[in-house]
Parts: C-alpha cells; structure tokens; sequence
DNA sequence: CGTAGCTTTGAAGATTTTCAACCTTAGTGG
DNA sequence: CCACTAAGGTTGAAAATCTTCAAAGCTACG
C-alpha cells in the first residue's frame, strides 16, 4: 500500500481540502502544477462563527471567497431593516463574484453556521490567470456558471407557484449538497424560514404552511430544521411544471 | 478644424460604432493599441431581422454577441410551447455570456425589431485576454456586471408588487436607453406585452392594466408600444420601497 | 426557569390570475 | 381600395393564491 504522502496526486487533495481545488478547480481543467501555484495564494482563515459577517454591502472588494464548511447567505438590507436575501452559499461554492464593476460588494454576506473559508485574493488571481490560460479559462467558466445560476432563479421567481418554488428550493439544495457527497435526501436547513421565505419572494407564514402541507402529502419530512426528502418524483414533477400553467391544478 | 480621419481617436470610434468599444471597453479600461486589436477579431454582421434567431437552446458556444443597433430578448421554451422571458438587450448589451460552462447556449435570442451585432469568437478573446491584462480585466468585469444585473432582478422579482416591477421594468429601460443617447422618457417598447408579462412574472392581462391605471394616474403616457414617462419620481418612489410592505399603500 | 426569537396555525383581506369576450392593428388578397 | 383574418391588446367579473394580521406554541439559550 503506497504513502500517500509521497506522491504529488497528494498536493491535489491537499489543495482541494483548502477548497481551492473544489471551487476553482473541480470542473477539472486547471493541469497539477496550475493547482500548486493558484494554492499559493490562497489564504488561509480562522473559522467563521453563525451570524458573524463576511462582508458588508458597500465594503471595498479584495477577495473572492470559497466555503470550504458550512453555509452562507448573501443579502441587501432594506429601508425598514428588513433582509432580501439574494442566495445561499454552500460548500464548494463562491461568493463575492458580483462585486468587481463596481470594485465594492453590492451584497453582505454572513455566516449561517460555524463554517470556514478560503479567501483569493482577486487581483493575483487575476495576475496567475494572465499567466495561466487554463486558469483564466476556469475563471470564465466559473463566472459564466454564476450567470447561468441566477438566470435559473429568474425562472424560478419570474411564474411559478409558491409550491414549484418551494420543490425547486429544496431540490437545488439537494442537488448541491450531493454533489459534495452529502446525502441527497437528508439534510439540515442551516437558513431560518424567514430566509427561505425571503430567498423564494414569499411570506414567511406561506412557506411555513407549505412545509407542513408537503408532509401531509407525503412529500417529505420535516422536523424543524432537518428535512428527509421522500418522494423525489412528485417533487421533480412540482419543478417542471409549465411557466404559464402555474402548476395550480396540481395540488387539491 | 482637424480632419477627424487622421488623428488615432478615430480608430477607438470606428470600432465604437461596431460595438466593440461600447460594449467592451466603454466602462474605460482598454489601451487605444488594444482596442485595435481586439477590433481585428470582431466579425461584422449583416442585419437581423424581426423574430430571427440570433442562437438557439442548445447550440454549441462559439460567440458572444453585442447589441450594435435593435433589440434582442433571451428566452426559453417551456412544455406547451409558452415562452418565459429571461432578458431584453438593448445597444452595446453583451448576449451570451451565460454558455461558458457548458459550452452550449442555455437560452434562445430573437430579434425583437430588425436588429444588427457584433460577433466576437470567444476562444480568440480568450487568447487574446491572456495577453492583454486589461482585456482580461475587462472581461471579468463585464461577466460581473452580468451578475449583478441577474442580482437586481432577483431583488425586483422576490418580494414587489406588479405596480413595482413594472415601474422598475420601465426606469431599467430608461436608463440603459439614456445611457446610449437615447431619450429618458420617450421611447418604443420593441417587446410585446405578452414578453414584458413573462419576463415580469405577471400575466398579460395584469400588464395590460397597470398601463392603463399608471396613465389614468398621470404616471406615463402610453400608446401601443410608445411611452412616454411622466413623472419620474413618482416611478422612482414606486421602485425604491421596501421589498416587505410591498408598497401596496400607495395606490388607490 | 423564563424570556426572546422563531415557527406554526387560523381567518380575513387583497392582489393577481383566470376565463371570456371584445376591440384594435397589421397584413393579405380579392 | 376595401374587406377580411389573425395576432396582439384591452376590459370586466369571478376565482384563487398569497399576504396580512393576530395569537398561540415551541425551542433555545442565558
């Protein structure tokens, strides 16, 4: 049986424990050596506490961030101190990607749970992407991928009931999650209903309603925060429903 | 008086009216020597006309496009043959930076009135952004301003009344026309109601009343697809309340 | 153990959608 | 040149979803 600390694949894991591979790098591209050096410049961070914030709207922008463990949130205050949030940041995901035109951050971001980060800074990032066209590639792609998320959330926002919105919600989130190797039908909910409610343009009570109702249908379990997914087709049904339909002939 | 043709602005210009300019390098940024290299690998395009296909879902990435003189709408289709709107572009707007990652376009562009582009291969930019930090930069740039955008329309679809998002729909429209020496608050809307309903998330009927109350309101002026804006601050009101009172107090 | 905050539940109210019909416009062909 | 047709737009009334308001239940944390 081989060290495993001998041989180089272990720098890979190395950087992909720090995120940077995870983030930057997964949707593969980025050759060995690339890896190294983009890993030498990606800082370090002490542990993130809940609630604590990452950035605030407004703040100067340095860095990306990718979350290595735990969650985030992003969101925009509003006149009466109310929260819109814009997105949910999971492990292997990045934040901050919005804020280079305007070279501030146009959002706050603030920790859901104890979670940790790998900060890059952007300006060297961008000097190794000069140098590293496989690296500026990834880049694009990551950014482009960005794009196509929020257009997805148009989608989702722009004519659907509040049912598809909640199943479209729960099984974005399992998709991530299971992409990250956590189970696809059980998970903690580490955001309040107030987030989710706010997330999918909804009034807290409605969402509140929904989970108990798609509990009654046999849909899923829900226990405060945790959730158990049972009946994945009905809730991929919910999902593709027709823009114009409203899916409103669906549920009795 | 100096013979415009002489002096090297000329060639920052020349490549303004094929939008390479206004729609890469506007937001300042680019050498004039770079300009005119990223001039050479702009492809010229004859004129498109109404209700053409500028790409389809699906097709294989190879360009992105910028709005040199027209409008475009971004689309997808949905089972029954309905249409969600996903995005209108106007003069010196990018189309299609969301297909990076995939390498294929995950929406449908149509021409929303005869319209012209610019075409520019996306592998050449990419090589030549390696080489140009700036052009990279600028890139980057753009891609985020994209996101930010998208962040916007999550903010104006999550939580506002019709009356909000239309008032919101029509001061976007505005701005983005001014930007390019358009009038403020006179001008054509080149998409139908039915495109402004999808894109709002409303239904067509709804759009159809709030123009009619909005003009009766003293709001506007609306004649089949000309508007004139009225009072600008009423619509601006409208646009800034809180995502969470949803500002439904403030219409009769 | 008690309080604060989050969540759930109920009923009333309101905005928006749906359904249906009519009107207008633009484009076509006799 | 006019009538005709199809598509898009407008208007009205009923239905429905979702929100708001109100209050109670539960959890968590000091």
């Amino acid at each position: 049986m081989p060290n495993p600390r001998v041989v180089s694949l272990d720098k890979i894991k190395v950087a992909c424990q720090n995120c940077t591979l995870s983030a930057l790098c997964l949707p593969l591209g980025l050759k060995e050596a690339d890896v190294e050096k983009l890993d030498q410049i990606v800082k370090r961070s002490r542990p993130i506490q809940r609630g604590e914030a990452l950035f605030h709207i407004g703040d100067p922008f340095q860095n990306i961030y990718a979350v290595k463990t735990g969650s985030f949130k992003t969101f925009v205050q509003s006149a009466d101190g109310g929260e819109q949030v814009l997105g949910f940041h999971l492990p292997g995901e990045l934040i901050g990607l919005d804020a280079i035109l305007d070279n501030q951050h146009g959002c706050s971001a603030k920790a859901l749970e104890t979670s940790s980060i790998c900060k890059i800074p952007f300006l060297q990032l961008e000097t190794l992407a000069t140098q590293l066209p496989s690296l500026q590639h990834q880049v694009f792609r990551l950014m482009s991928g960005e794009i196509s998320k929020d257009t997805n959330m148009l989608m989702l926002l722009g004519n659907r009931s509040a049912d598809e919105r909640l199943a479209t919600f729960l099984l974005s989130l399992s998709r991530r999650l299971a992409q990250r190797g956590f189970s696809a039908t059980e998970f903690n909910l580490s955001m309040s209903r107030h987030d989710i409610a706010s997330y999918l343009g909804l009034a807290v009570e409605t969402v509140s309603r929904l989970f108990t109702r798609m509990q009654q249908e046999g849909l899923l379990q829900v226990d405060r925060k945790f959730v158990r997914l049972l009946d994945m087709d009905r809730l991929d049904e919910l999902c593709e429903k027709n823009p114009h339909c409203h899916g409103r002939q669906l549920l009795p």
